[in-house]
DNA sequence: ATGTAATTGATTATCATTCTCAATTATATT
DNA sequence: AATATAATTGAGAATGATAATCAATTACAT
């Protein structure tokens, strides 16, 4: 069984929750999907699997996942809650591209340092922060460059 | 003039569109507000000055004060989006309580410096970041100590 | 003073998420 | 294996922030 069934399965038994059909669909789903993912992504990938959760369960399982640390939700800006897993990952920021929408995952011992320090400071108790950097990658950067020099062609 | 109503001003003239008095009340009650604000908030708080404005108008106001360089977006988390003001105030980023929900602000200079290097090695060209520590704040673990203390007394 | 495009308020629409509730099901216990 | 029971489900309705629509109004360049 894979390490996320397992875990999300030891978790429930601990709080004595049961493990059904519907989150057996749902975590199977989650270990499938590799990139960052809204509610919406676990229906369909469920429903790519010839099978189906009601999306209302799919809402409801994911807090579910999120308390026995498999998921975690990221990135705040916009319409949908975006969520990404997490077990087993060392703790990672993100950079995303204003044009095409990638995302960079990055960690840097650096600023994780310097936000402790920054926060013993401020006699402040970190649990968790949010780093996000947004701008432009290389690969639109280049693009961009390309087609300026063609059109200066034209 | 207040500098806020001066460089909305500016910006809507150059932008060739209209000075109404629902955005001078608008940009009114934005320079009272002090904190983090949501739209409900600008409504609010122009319904205290005994006035109005629709809530739509309010909204629709919103985009531009972001393109004039007035307030940004800040504070991804939750229900509804939250502004603040930036005009001439330096970057910073925020530590939230996660007991009281009180903001603190910070700004250090080596999380940008450090940031910049990171951007560096990933070929990105950041345009602006966030960075939000949640945790707990002094006076709550004061108070939660304290707490504690009286339970173990009684 | 006038023409016109921008703006407004009122209302409706949207869309993600949550809630409700009756029907079903997993699991501990007999 | 049968039973009891609390947890869970699906369907649909509710919510709540924000966006879109549209006819009536208004700011402002000419």
């Amino acid at each position: 069984m894979a390490i996320y069934e397992e875990q999300f399965k030891y978790f429930l038994k601990e709080k004595r929750l049961k493990y059904t059909k519907e989150r057996k669909k749902i975590i199977k789903a989650i270990t499938v999907i590799q990139k960052h993912f809204a509610a919406e992504d676990i229906h369909q990938q469920i429903r790519k699997q010839k099978s189906r959760v009601s999306l209302a369960t799919v809402y409801r399982t994911i807090p579910l996942l999120i308390d026995s640390g498999l998921i975690t939700e990221t990135l705040y800006r916009g319409e949908k809650v975006v969520y990404e897993k997490i077990y087993n990952k060392p703790h990672h920021d993100h950079m995303v591209c204003l044009s095409c929408g990638k995302i960079i995952e990055f960690s840097n011992e650096n600023v994780e340092k310097l936000q402790e320090d920054i926060c013993h400071k401020h006699f402040f108790i970190p649990v968790e922060h949010y780093l996000e950097i947004k701008g432009y990658c290389q690969e639109c950067r280049d693009k961009l460059k390309s087609k300026t020099k063609n059109e200066l062609n034209s």
